[in-house]
DNA sequence: TATATGTGCAACCATTTGGTTTCGCAAACT
DNA sequence: AGTTTGCGAAACCAAATGGTTGCACATATA
């Protein structure tokens, strides 16, 4: 059972709980208004966000609240750093490029 | 069948192809030669890539050259911009907060 | 022309995934 | 105390996933 932001993030369902949490804390029900699963399903991709410390939970009462760790979204970030590396690098070679092809002229 | 960037990464596998390929085209025999799978299990995951746009192909003769879309990974780093938003607030809310401190003292 | 090489595709298999329904349990009302 | 409410966990199921082996088919090479 693998278990990474990756892996989190896979799922449409899960990148809209993601984004519906980002605004602010909400409990499962809450959640699960704004889909057409049952409040089990949606408690599912809470969990495996949980487990990939996507989310955190926060008691009060019998409630409990998800919100978004956005410190751990920064590794996705992390990861893209090599490749938004090679697409600066490729953005560059084309803007040297257009200013030979200008000054030729 | 699903068939999005977000479920391209998901696999971990699929991410080494990714940072492999990036650095130089490949064909899938030499992919295939960094992992300890099958060829064909290699070329399942290079199909995926492709048919979520990530990797495309360039045939040579009966060689086929795989390398990658930078282009499309950029969709991510746009996914990432609205909480990329999120943390960079709160880190400036941090920053206001220590001025504040500092400023009391 | 015969053979070797590089590749994709299909069939098959075990495991994972995403969903459902049913249940148990603690917290909050009446 | 009894009932409602909010939640997670378990059992179950169909579909998807990641892997395998075997095959077909071009393109090189002898």
């Amino acid at each position: 059972m693998r278990r990474d932001i990756f892996q989190g993030i896979a799922d449409p369902t899960r990148r809209a709980i993601i984004a519906l949490i980002a605004i602010q804390a909400m409990t499962p029900n809450t959640i699960a208004e704004n889909f057409n699963t049952t409040r089990q399903a949606v408690s599912k991709h809470l969990r495996i966000l949980t487990e990939c410390e996507l989310l955190k939970q926060e008691q009060h009462g019998r409630e409990i609240y998800y919100s978004l760790e956005v410190e751990k979204m920064k590794e996705i970030d992390k990861w893209l750093e090599q490749y938004r590396r090679i697409w600066e690098t490729r953005f560059n070679q084309l803007d040297t490029l257009l200013a030979k092809t200008k000054s030729r002229k």
